[in-house]
DNA sequence: CGCTTGCTTGAGGTACATCAATAAGAGTGG
DNA sequence: CCACTCTTATTGATGTACCTCAAGCAAGCG
């Protein structure tokens, strides 16, 4: 059975589907598969905790709506964030196949969370090729992700690598059909701080200094500057490592 | 038909094997399996590339004796090693499942590689669930291993950070049977700095000063100290993060 | 041997951290 | 709607861990 359009819309799944899409095609069944699969959503607020670490979990959690960032923490209390978790994210699907959680993952702002029993998306792996290989994709991009972070951080100075960091999540947001210019970031300058490994004062400084160039949006809430060509040039950003591939018109989900 | 541990020994891709038994436990027809898995065994010599940036690879490779290293590179020309690979590491699994690759891989040693064609891993996969699940907590641990690294250079210092740069090492190669102690690392203090975000200046003088404390061993080649104790202690090592579960008797390869 | 590659050491500079105080929002309850 | 509190942003002064430049040395290797 063929779905229309308009229907696709409405699903609960949505979003992480055309997230799976960004990597991967899908075929119509796939996406029945997928709008078939049972979830609960649930509602989650600013600083929930979706994640612990050494927590054994039943159920995987998407992102539907809002933000989140996975973190770990050094034995001095140390925060590091790892990545952030934008809408569509499927934050912990290492819990599909490792028995312990290695890091925690919180919310950002209030959001909204799909909940999938383990069972059921490892079936749905199991039956559908497709999926499991989407799957598969997005925990390699994951990892490309975290790499490029690494060299972010160890090689990039202070301007470079808040730039940098800021050009990842419009992109991605972008990717995701969200508008990185007219969304404001739930994002604290320490939140910054800890994912670009510098000291919030120095992120308070460098941010400062890039909004005095006109790189970035207005003081106060953090707002991304509808072109962003000159910050991709200070950052060093090339999208590729995000393996975004170009819109697929036959599989499309969001108009 | 069951084969005897002696004969499980010689076959090429032994080590590998060993390698997915640090996370999966496999049966005895798996392990038949990837032992009827064909591939080719090559020799590289010391700095080859197995993997190239942009690169595109029929082939997966991996590494059965020797070290390498996988680095990217900033438009400035600076270089950041991403990881480590040791004995029985498959370095490119990314290639199985993404068209194009994101960073480089290459060797630190003369090495003994082998390689098995992208579409016969794939085959194996569909046909061994318990493989397939296997490569992927492979996969798994690997991105661990990656946010793990963006912790070490983003929130500890130089001393912790190369100390913990070394635990890991030792711990990876004494997990898959090689004696830390024993067996020179081939890695120059460039390497270190570029895998811990520092300068070779800084790590040399930093090692010396690990050195005079007797944290590590002798001059010259580097060597690790037989009890890592008290480096694990200054690098706040949790091998946790390693997803190294204790060793399955029943399923065991290497004697 | 000379040449290259990697290690070592010194002097001086700087990008970032730390400490500390103030200001500005943002939420909350009365 | 104000007063209160808590969080977040801002700014200044000072310190330091690490970088840069530069030179000398040791050792492997053709």
């Amino acid at each position: 059975m063929v779905v229309a359009k308009g229907l696709i819309e409405e699903f609960p799944l949505a979003p992480f589907v055309r997230r799976l899409q960004l990597h991967s095609s899908l075929s119509e069944a796939d996406i029945e598969a997928l709008r078939a699969l049972p979830c609960t959503i649930e509602d989650r607020p600013k600083h929930a905790h979706l994640v612990r670490e050494g927590m054994e979990t039943r159920r995987t959690a998407i992102l539907m709506t809002g933000f989140a960032h996975r973190y770990r923490v050094t034995s001095e209390g140390t925060r590091q964030i790892l990545t952030i978790y934008v809408q569509g994210d499927p934050v912990d699907l290492d819990h599909l196949f490792l028995p312990e959680a290695d890091d925690a993952v919180q919310t950002l702002q209030s959001s909204s969370v799909a909940f999938v029993a383990r069972q059921a998306m490892r079936d749905l792996m199991s039956k559908h090729r497709a999926i499991a290989d989407a799957i598969i994709r997005s925990l390699l991009v994951d990892s490309s992700i975290f790499r490029e972070w690494t060299l972010n951080i160890g090689r990039r100075d202070a301007r470079k690598r808040i730039a940098h960091f800021l050009c990842e999540i419009a992109t991605r947001l972008e990717a995701q059909g969200i508008d990185p210019a007219t969304s404001q970031l739930p994002l604290t300058q320490d939140h910054i701080a800890d994912a670009t490994g510098l000291t919030a004062v120095h992120v308070n400084r460098t941010l400062s200094a890039m909004r005095a160039e006109g790189l970035i949006g207005r003081k106060g809430a953090l707002v991304l500057v509808p072109d962003g060509t000159a910050l991709q040039q200070i950052a060093d950003f090339d999208p590729r490592y995000l393996h975004i591939r170009a819109p697929d018109p036959s599989s499309a989900v969001a108009g």
